[in-house]
DNA sequence: ATAACACAGGAC
DNA sequence: TCCTGTGTTATG
């Protein structure tokens, strides 16, 4: 009989398999188990990719696998195609993109199993003994004590340092019951919905277009585009009840764990079914039994954050992706991936119906409306009573100013006050300014490590520089000239706080930034604090952006965004649009109108005239024609390379080396190396090489093609670098 | 990624 | 001569 062969993949930073011959002394693995193989010095857990291959090396050479782990494939074959795709598809190690994929205990080599608990409790006899009378077995009587006050897991016995042989005794002698539960995953059935609201027509009409494809599982994506307050959810919920009706899983992908108690709360009290939810914020052993309730079903709702995307599914019906637009969808290092994009593609791998929901709809998602590819279904009207709110411009340009703050604003805000309403400012920039500068010889507070202003942080009497994080003294004279006459320049949170309180005195302020919450538990309670009206001013950074509703914010303004109006990034005016819109949504969802403010030096800008005067259905239109002809993406295909080094000049001919490879295609246009945005971090110096294609298939031929040669360039040992696929932030 | 290995420069 | 830090190479 002749020796049978393995193909691996293993965690390593490599675009390439390994091979193993497979003693006769184990089992064969299918495609898709683990196996543990000796590789180099140490030992790995890796994936068969394929069985029987020739190998690529000399007989001679191969190695045994060690063991065979799993009898049975990991993933369910259409899951494990999608990795498949999803490795070429990004030019991402095979290895690592699995390794991503499995929860850390499986990646580790552990087996997936259930876990089991013991629960011991007092039994009819335990119950009528009397303490006292164990005067003489003190450890018996502690355990009998502590079971008296109620039923105990086995790690709750533990904690009591209670030796096994008590517990054993104890058994014995009938005064206590242990019961063994299994968390293995329990058949479920879903009746029906509790407490379902009366649909208005627009959203009945979106939940009865996607009845009918979801029933014969065709893989159509939607795309529900919201205005805030619409009832998006609502949609979502109601859709899903026949599919949960027979027997299928739902999957719920947000952008953020911050997010998911809400979204938890809100289907557990419609559904009466097995709820699960893979976050960041799990132990490893919470993770996999969540990972194995939904791969065995055990769960009839999965919820989690980007990389839940990869969770396995027995009966998956339908998966619903909340706010598609946002950009956490994209991983931002290693595998970088955009889990929206893998939900569309695994929609038509596994024949289910996707939904994408949001307010403010990326313009890639709109775009593939128009080609045909995804299904429109718009949600126009508030629910309820709520009504639109009112925009205006505060043009700066007129204005006196208190300390970034307008005559006009200040006015406004003081109306509102007044009329006991509550008041939202939002500023994207904490600290209490951007940066210190000598008055008389121009030096700025700079970063010794990276390419930006250091920030000045009144609160704790440092400057920080909020890329690296290193923090400095305050300093009382000029670096440079000794002058004494430092000034502050550039408006954060802290100083807003303070301006405020100057200006608009006797009113409460709350101030909700990462400086701000950053005890564990402190967003939340200042986020419910502030819905509950506890302070009449709020001001915030993005975090206030997402999600909250404050029913009795009458009036918001947003400060100092006129930074993305003139970004290199061809995306900011698009994430301006929908940051804008979603800090609107904050205001006048209950029946009080809303006022939505923006202050600008560039109140003729197109951008801020479309966003106030026609909203965000206009801009995108315009802003896609834009893209058209400006041949940017989605009329375009990216990758970025980018090159960091402790030296410029290693990151800089390192890029110059592969804009040398890879000039010759002529389909694809090479753009750098240029330094990138932020040029130094860390003392690290960056750059990068933008790839540009009309067509997406021979950017990545070519890719595929040259990655090789440029893998092996000599340039490329003493600068770190990484290819991002359809990059997302140019930053 | 990671570990072994080779080599250079400094301390002893 | 030994030790340590750094760059190079192989991993089946």
């Amino acid at each position: 009989m002749t020796a049978r062969f393995v193909r691996v993949a293993l965690p390593v930073p490599m675009r390439q398999l390994f091979d193993y011959r497979l003693p006769a002394a184990l089992t064969v693995p299918p495609v898709g188990a683990r196996v543990r193989v000796p590789f180099g010095q140490r030992q790995l857990v890796g994936f068969v990719c394929a069985l029987d291959v020739m190998p690529e090396v000399a007989e001679a050479q191969l190695k045994d696998v060690e063991a065979v782990l799993d009898a049975e494939p990991l993933w369910p074959e259409s899951l494990w195609q999608l990795l498949q795709w999803a490795a070429k598809y990004y030019h991402h190690p095979l290895g690592d993109v699995l390794s991503h994929a499995a929860p850390a205990l499986v990646r580790q080599g552990q087996m997936p199993t259930y876990t089991t608990s013991t629960r011991y409790e007092l039994a009819k006899a335990g119950r009528e003994v009397t303490l006292s009378e164990l005067g003489r077995a003190p450890q018996q009587q502690r355990l009998l004590a502590a079971l008296q006050r109620g039923p105990m897991s086995a790690s709750g016995v533990r904690e009591l340092d209670i030796p096994a042989n008590t517990i054993k005794t104890l058994i014995e002698k009938e005064w206590i019951t242990a019961t063994v539960l299994s968390d293995k995953p329990a058949p479920w059935t879903c009746t029906g919905a509790r407490g379902a609201l009366t649909l208005n027509e627009e959203q009945a009409v979106a939940v009865a277009a996607m009845k009918g494809p979801l029933e014969s599982h065709e893989p159509q994506v939607w795309l529900l585009e919201g205005v805030t307050g619409s009832g998006k959810t609502e949609v979502y919920l109601q859709a899903m009840e026949p599919v949960l009706k027979r027997g299928e899983q739902v999957v719920v992908l947000v952008p953020e764990i911050g997010l998911t108690p809400q979204t938890v709360e809100r289907f557990s009290e419609r559904y009466d079914v097995p709820i699960v939810v893979l976050h960041s914020g799990l132990t490893d052993s919470e993770r996999l039994q969540a990972w194995l309730q939904a791969r065995d079903g055990g769960a009839a709702i999965i919820i989690g954050t980007r990389s839940a995307i990869f969770t396995p599914c027995k009966r998956i019906g339908l998966m619903i992706l909340d706010e598609e637009h946002d950009s956490s969808f994209k991983q931002q290092d290693g595998f970088r991936y955009n889990a929206r994009d893998l939900a569309v593609k695994r929609a038509h791998q596994d024949k289910f119906g996707l939904v994408l929901g949001s307010a403010t709809p990326s313009l890639e998602s709109l775009a593939n409306v128009k080609a045909g590819r995804y299904h429109l279904l718009e949600l126009k009207k508030r629910a309820g009573a709520a009504q639109k709110a009112h925009h205006a411009i505060i043009d700066l340009k007129q204005q006196r100013l208190h300390q970034g703050i307008s005559d006009q604003l200040l006015t406004t805000m003081a109306k509102h006050l007044q009329a006991g309403n509550q008041v939202l400012i939002f500023l994207n920039r904490r600290g209490y300014a951007s940066a210190l500068l000598c008055h008389e010889c121009g030096w700025v507070s700079e970063c010794h490590r990276c390419q930006a202003n250091m920030t000045l942080h009144q609160q704790d009497n440092i400057l920080q520089c909020h890329h690296c994080g290193a923090q400095r003294r305050i300093p009382r004279q000029c670096g440079h000239c000794g002058s004494t006459q430092i000034i502050s320049q550039g408006l954060g949170t802290e100083q807003l706080e303070e301006a405020i309180a100057r200006q608009l005195p006797g009113y409460s302020i709350l101030r909700i930034d990462r400086d701000s919450t950053r005890r564990k538990g402190s967003l939340e309670e200042a986020l419910q604090a502030a819905a509950r009206g506890e302070y009449q001013v709020l001001i915030g950074t993005q975090m206030l952006a997402k999600g909250h509703h404050f029913p009795n914010v009458t009036l918001v303004a947003l400060l100092d965004v006129d930074g993305a109006l003139y970004s290199s990034d061809f995306r900011a005016p698009e994430r301006l649009a929908q940051l804008y819109l979603q800090v609107a949504g904050r205001a006048g969802r209950a029946e009080k109108p809303g006022t939505v403010v923006l202050q600008t030096h560039h109140p003729e800008h197109p951008l801020i005239q479309e966003l106030v005067n026609n909203g965000y259905s206009h801009f995108a239109s315009s802003a896609l024609t834009e893209r058209e002809q400006a041949l940017l993406p989605p009329y375009a295909a990216m990758a970025l390379i980018r090159a960091e080094a402790t030296s410029r000049q290693a990151a800089e001919t390192l890029l110059n080396a592969m804009a040398h490879v890879l000039g010759e295609h002529p389909q694809v246009a090479i753009i750098g190396p240029i330094p990138a945005p932020l040029g130094r971090r860390a003392g690290r110096y960056r750059y990068q090489l933008l790839l540009h294609a009309d067509q997406r298939a021979p950017l990545h031929q070519w890719l595929l093609q040259q990655l090789p040669t440029l893998e092996k360039l000599p340039e490329g040992r003493k600068a770190r670098w990484s290819l991002d696929i359809d990059p997302q932030d140019f930053a």
